[in-house]
DNA sequence: GTCTATAGTCGGATAGAC
DNA sequence: GTCTATCCGACTATAGAC
């Protein structure tokens, strides 16, 4: 959504160029707002009017720039995707390089290090809240929605930690063990955002902070450094 | 809700023991379809309308009943804690005789065994996909609803697993570390019931069967064997 | 491109017959 | 206890002024 210093554009007295911005923007509002409501209240819950308001417009601006409750929707999904995914961007970079025709266990496993700190991060982030309800939302509707964050969001994500983890397992992993290991290891830490609430009461914090985040981390990699070692072991045996 | 053998009642005809056990009968349909409605569209998006026609009862008698939309709502949530903690019951007498003041490390690890058993086998069942979208529509909501969730299911599992991972552990965890440690093994299994749709696409599978469980099993078991080893290393270094 | 006003639908609650 | 009929509010979508 470019914002491209554009003002509040009179009528006819502006260019195209601004035009087209002042609609990016007012579009980039309604989707921001939308993932709030969305997140919270699904699909029904949220109403459009609540939604236009949060953005500051009116409701028919919806039916003009998505067509409708259920256009907005799917451009709300194509935003999670795509912001998840810059959250996690620099740490698929640092093992981006890796090539599984060339093993570097170790630096598969720092790759997985960097996606658990990562990850542990988002706890804390209260968009990450709504993008996560969002996704979790889907799981039973499994509209149109559901195949953009599995296309664009969840199949490469979980492709790239089971890459990582059978990188660094040594080649123990095939790739069905793969898939599995690295959908158990983003569970563990997906719980912590998920049943936020519960966790929080649970372990008698008040929030996910720099000192909850440590400790958090601590096992995960613990968690991590142990399964590998028992599957080189396995190996070595 | 007992069942207790009332046929359908003519007015005049029955005792006020049948009466109550035919409104028993009703609650209970209600209750049932109450919970598949709430859990897949969420509180605003399941209409009293239609969780009444499925349960193939007249609107108003939500509110005769439960006096209204909200009240079948914590009435829901009881009937899922109690649910849930039924579907646990077995695994959790295996080591309910287990007495911290008298650690049993064994005896604590199958037990765990036996939790994890019991875990997989819901992941199969499709009451508890209601209920398990119920349990995290209440995470952000937290009306009422989510203190019944929390004090009659949530704690008491949260506790036990702590308690048998540090009995296994033999003493090495603390409070905190075991309650960190519960929360990310239950994580780890409760990823396949939330993101069910996105791991069978992921995986392969077109359903979670006997085969699926099996290999579950394998890798959960050979998670919590490494992490509790791990532990026991440290105590002996 | 943006907004106001309006139409048509569906929601939950209630009254009252049986 | 159970059901039918009805009220009123909130929703989405749309038409049309600016």
């Amino acid at each position: 959504m470019t914002t491209a210093g554009a003002t509040h554009s009179g009528p006819g007295t502006v260019t195209q160029g601004d035009l087209s911005a002042a609609a990016d923007a007012t579009r980039g509002d309604l989707v921001a707002a939308a993932i709030d409501y969305f997140g919270l209240h699904g699909y029904q819950g949220a109403s459009t009017r609540a939604i236009a308001a949060a953005a500051g417009k009116p409701m028919s601006a919806i039916t003009y720039h998505f067509g409708g409750k259920h256009g907005l929707y799917l451009a709300a999904a194509h935003h999670v995707a795509e912001q998840m995914n810059g959250l996690f961007a620099s740490a698929r970079k640092a093992s981006a390089t890796l090539d599984p025709s060339a093993p570097d266990p170790q630096g598969a496993r720092e790759g997985l290090y960097a996606m658990q700190t990562a990850a542990i991060s988002m706890l804390t982030r209260r968009d990450v809240e709504a993008y996560a309800r969002f996704i979790i939302g889907e799981q039973a509707d499994r509209t149109e929605a559901f195949d953009i964050l599995y296309n664009e969001l969840m199949e490469p994500l979980c492709v790239h930690v089971s890459m990582l983890l059978r990188m660094a397992s040594g080649g123990r992993l095939d790739e069905q063990g793969g898939r599995l290991r690295a959908t158990m290891l983003i569970g563990q830490l997906f719980m912590f955002r998920l049943c936020r609430a519960t966790v929080l009461r649970n372990m008698g914090w008040s929030d996910i902070g720099e000192e909850e985040r440590v400790l958090l981390l601590q096992a995960a990699r613990a968690h991590l450094d142990t399964m590998l070692e028992s599957l080189n072991e396995e190996t070595n045996a």
